[in-house]
DNA sequence: CAAGTTGGTATCGCCGCGATACCATAAGCT
DNA sequence: AGCTTATGGTATCGCGGCGATACCAACTTG
């Protein structure tokens, strides 16, 4: 019982299960789980990161199907864009009210919030710090970004006054600091 | 911390990761993930769930689509197919040697087991836990079947001097009771 | 033995996905 | 300054996974 199933197997289950609750939450609104996680992304992404080529990254895909994935999402009215004013070839996405909206009764599945909320708090807590680290050790073992939070980023500068990044030398606003971040490093 | 990234997140990023190591798996044979995660399912099923219609169940797709990659599959040569004999519609699948060759390659993909075999004991058991809390109760919650293995099964029994299926009354040779069974329910 | 049920396949259309080629803007070089 | 290279993003192509529907063959039930 202690190998089988394994760790993997059950993630791989658990991963099934996932994007099958994902395809059905999102067959309402004819949102496929590519669009309701590139959503879910740019509603919690920070002014760096929300740009077509973070989504690609932090989900693994393509920048050309994220691309176009994007653009059926505003065409729809999920999302905004506006260009960068310092580089005129980045977009910033941002979710309109319909896109919050979806996510909301989408994302988490319905399944998915209600056992989460009655899993046991210690079994939480335990399930939380397991996951985090095999997350890690992936994203570190095939060189991929890590997407985390100021708080938790090797480049997070707290000084007097406020808080500032220390790639972009630029203070933050305290909103900023618990958002995704594509130049995050763990420590 | 405890609540960004969330469990469900973790989840969700894990998945994806998996998914897109999959794909490069399969890559060099020309097989998506649903190839590998149906081998390898009909790898560890037992005699009575090496079906098309378990591993739909299994896999959470389907009838339609799982008969055609199945069908993909025997034609290149990573199943051969049998007649059950006492039901002359069921089709039970085997893996062939060739099928085990590239599921010895490419599942868990390389750097999962890499990863998974650094990870501490002691955590990997904790996570272990949690996941398989995890998985039963969202089975429960959508209705689906377990899918587990006969020693953890409401439905097994140890009699005097063999093991019995309590669903099909027959006695369970030893090699199948580690396997995965359809008609598996958790105590 | 007729009627309903179940395991499996055939076929259709949709669309996610990678690959490639391409464009516009920016950055670096001399 | 210009020339070159690099980077963010899009357009387009072809492949194939996927659900839906319709269908067939074998079993089951009255």
């Amino acid at each position: 019982m202690s190998i089988n199933p394994s760790v993997y197997t059950l993630v791989e289950r658990i991963s099934n299960l996932l994007r099958n609750e994902l395809r059905a939450a999102g067959g309402a609104s004819q949102l496929e789980p590519v669009h309701l996680q590139a959503l879910d992304y740019l509603d919690r992404a920070n002014a760096y990161s929300n740009t077509p080529l973070a989504v690609a990254e932090y989900l693994g895909l393509s920048k050309g199907n994220i691309s176009q994935r994007l653009i059926a999402l505003e065409r729809e009215g999920y999302l905004k864009r506006g260009v960068d004013k310092a580089d005129r070839r980045i977009s910033h996405l941002l979710t309109t009210a319909k896109g919050q909206s979806v996510l909301k009764s989408a994302v988490p599945p319905p399944t998915w919030r209600q056992v989460l909320a009655r899993l046991p708090t210690d079994e939480t807590k335990a399930l939380h710090e397991g996951l985090v680290r095999l997350l890690r050790q992936l994203q570190a073992a095939q060189g991929q970004r890590s997407f985390g939070v100021c708080h938790t980023c090797r480049f997070f500068l707290r000084e007097a006054t406020q808080f500032r990044c220390g790639v972009t030398k630029e203070p933050l606003a305290v909103e900023q600091t618990s958002r995704i971040c594509r130049e995050h490093e763990p420590h």
